[in-house]
DNA sequence: GTCGGTACCTAAACCGGTATAGTTTGTCTA
DNA sequence: TAGACAAACTATACCGGTTTAGGTACCGAC
């Protein structure tokens, strides 16, 4: 027999030196395949893969079968294109990455969603942008090319544009606390003022009577509510409730804010922080001029963290259970998006834990 | 004529109250109603929208003038079908919420994602799941359906699994630091040596000798070449390198472990953290059995957070640049996407920052 | 005058599912 | 024994893009 002359001959060909050493892919089968296979049309094929009527027993089973075997998972583009659905839920986080990095709360909330979305086999489309006037930018990237079919809204605003925006994109959403708008989705909310209250009352009863928050942006919805019920809370006990200072949430700007209460010529025994990272850079603060804490000032946070439990002093906190935010949020918003008419839902009210960080206040006041 | 019966005569049927008030959806425009509205063929308009030759001048021009007045937008289910690609990463994070909650890391790194991903179109699909055994399944529903075209390894274990598995799914894929195991998939990575270097001699020059680590899991890579780097430099300044503890992260667990040293009857002068919040667990541990830091022990953390700035005392800490690496890792990988061969990216490593938690040791040493 | 080539454009297939109209088969009824 | 009707199944259109195979028209060249 004549040598091959297309192939030189010669030694065998050492193996070619291949960057991935996989010989053939395995082209994962499609719906077409298994109608081949199973000797039926297409349709009948997605038929009997979603359990509707109008396959006979011995078809659907033997369907299901040759599915198996070959190993075919749906298509999650086609099915998308076809049923003009994303099969995904959008969360656009908009605020500073330092900011986020030291807020307990996102992490423990994405574990939320995640825990409804995963079985449903949905997908999560996570969107984070610096500023908010990207924001709108992020929504529209979202649903422009039908990335997802609904958004979960955090973080909501006075006069929140993005509820016009959303609608405007004939989108389904809901919103983390409730609008101060009128809005047609269906919002999930905890309720921060028991929270703030207990924290409040429970100074009040351990004998503060200068009491001061340091709280979240005013533009923010949550900042402000709780800024409001703090205020409530030390009206309805005759107390001056004037000492509240805004902040961005940041640890710096905690900083910045317990600085200046420290400074005031009759500074508060106490202050209420909206959340334990400034809680806990109000504790450096306070420590590094001097003060003892819980002796010469106490101090509550907001949204439990880890690290909260572990300082000296231990930090009270109002916890609130992000998870189930998160939960609660996909559920709602999946049950919205099948087309139900969801209500709203209420979780359980945020709660103290009591640790280390407040005490009795000093016998003689300071600075008087 | 018979009055119809099957639709029974009566007033004209009333409005039925929409929930939302919006009578006519916009319905969102195809290619094939720019085609119509320019006069073309479906297949022109797409060649001209990307630019491809074979389009004249003119035509190409009303083409996308037709398009805009239209308000034409790609649907990328579409894309997604037809070319087979899914115009987005997939990030699989395998930690329990509360670790990274703790955890600044995360939050910088995908907001650094995001910044490469935006300008591109592409999104980003999170998938976060609590135990590690639940990984694979992450993984399979990412890919399985066509969701994400590659995906970031993150928190490389020795002996991944995911690189073989990954591998099978035919997907593409960077890793965050060299992985123990040869891989095809390309790595960015921040020597972290360096950094832990730094801490060390750092803390030899001011005079400690009994130095402790507190580091993370050793089945995770960068936490065992934390632990590797820190054992090195002791051993090359003729030290004693025994004294490293591995915990899970967590604060809580990085209280124990600091329990655990000052616990010793030789305790160690200075403790290097392998991360931040352990650190300042780890300080509230050594403040709360009577410790003065940085005067009777110092201490350094990893990965340098918000809050360490602003603790009493601040600090010392090794930092890196999440968001550096977010956009290096998405950059990389949606190369190798697009089919170019890519090499590993090393990053500038960890740096030193010096802070109030290290100073001097005592001058007796303690217990002895 | 026609041949070849190029520039511009159309028609149609394709991606992998779902939805719907229509066909076959069998059984029950009149 | 035809007609009605339901069950089981096939064929095909459709979602909105991309891609490829053709098809004109116009050009210069021989």
């Amino acid at each position: 027999m004549a040598p091959d002359v297309t192939t030189p001959a010669g030694p065998p060909t050492p193996a070619k030196p291949l960057r991935s050493a996989k010989p053939l892919k395995p082209a994962k089968p499609t719906i077409t395949d298994v109608a081949r296979e199973a000797g039926v049309s297409k349709g009948l094929v997605s038929f009997a893969l979603n359990d509707r009527p109008g396959v006979s027993p011995d078809t659907r089973t033997r369907i299901l079968e040759v599915a198996a075997t070959l190993g075919w998972k749906p298509s999650i583009r086609a099915r998308s294109l076809s049923e003009s659905k994303a099969f995904a839920l959008g969360l656009v986080i908009a605020r500073d990455p330092g900011i986020i990095a030291a807020d307990p709360f996102f992490p423990a909330f994405i574990a939320g969603i995640e825990r409804v979305l995963a079985p449903t086999g949905q997908a999560l489309v996570l969107s984070m942008v610096a500023e908010e006037k990207a924001e709108d930018q992020a929504y529209r990237r979202l649903v422009e090319g039908g990335r997802v079919d609904g958004v979960i809204l955090t973080d909501l605003r006075r006069d929140d544009p993005r509820l016009e925006l959303i609608d405007s994109l004939d989108l389904h959403a809901v919103t983390l606390g409730h609008p101060d708008l009128p809005s047609r989705f269906p919002a999930v909310s905890i309720d921060d003022g028991p929270g703030i209250r207990e924290a409040v009352s429970h100074l009040i009863d351990l004998g503060h009577r200068r009491i001061a928050h340091v709280g979240g942006p005013r533009s923010m919805l949550h900042g402000s509510r709780r800024a409001d019920s703090f205020r409530a809370s030390l009206r309805e006990a005759g107390l001056d409730d004037s000492l509240v200072i805004e902040t961005d949430f940041t640890a710096a700007d905690g900083a910045r804010a317990t600085s200046e209460l420290l400074g005031m010529s009759r500074r508060p025994t106490a202050i209420v922080f909206a959340n334990d990272p400034m809680a806990i850079a109000g504790l450096g603060v306070a420590q590094r001029s001097g003060l003892v804490v819980p002796d010469d000032l106490s101090i509550t946070g907001f949204d439990g963290s880890d690290v909260g439990g572990h300082i000296h002093p231990s930090l009270t906190t109002v916890t609130t259970e992000a998870q189930v935010w998160g939960a609660a949020a996909a559920e709602l918003l999946l049950r919205a998006i099948d087309g139900e008419t969801v209500d709203d839902i209420e979780l359980d009210p945020a709660r103290l834990v009591i640790r280390e960080s407040s005490a009795t206040p000093p016998i003689t006041p300071p600075a008087e």
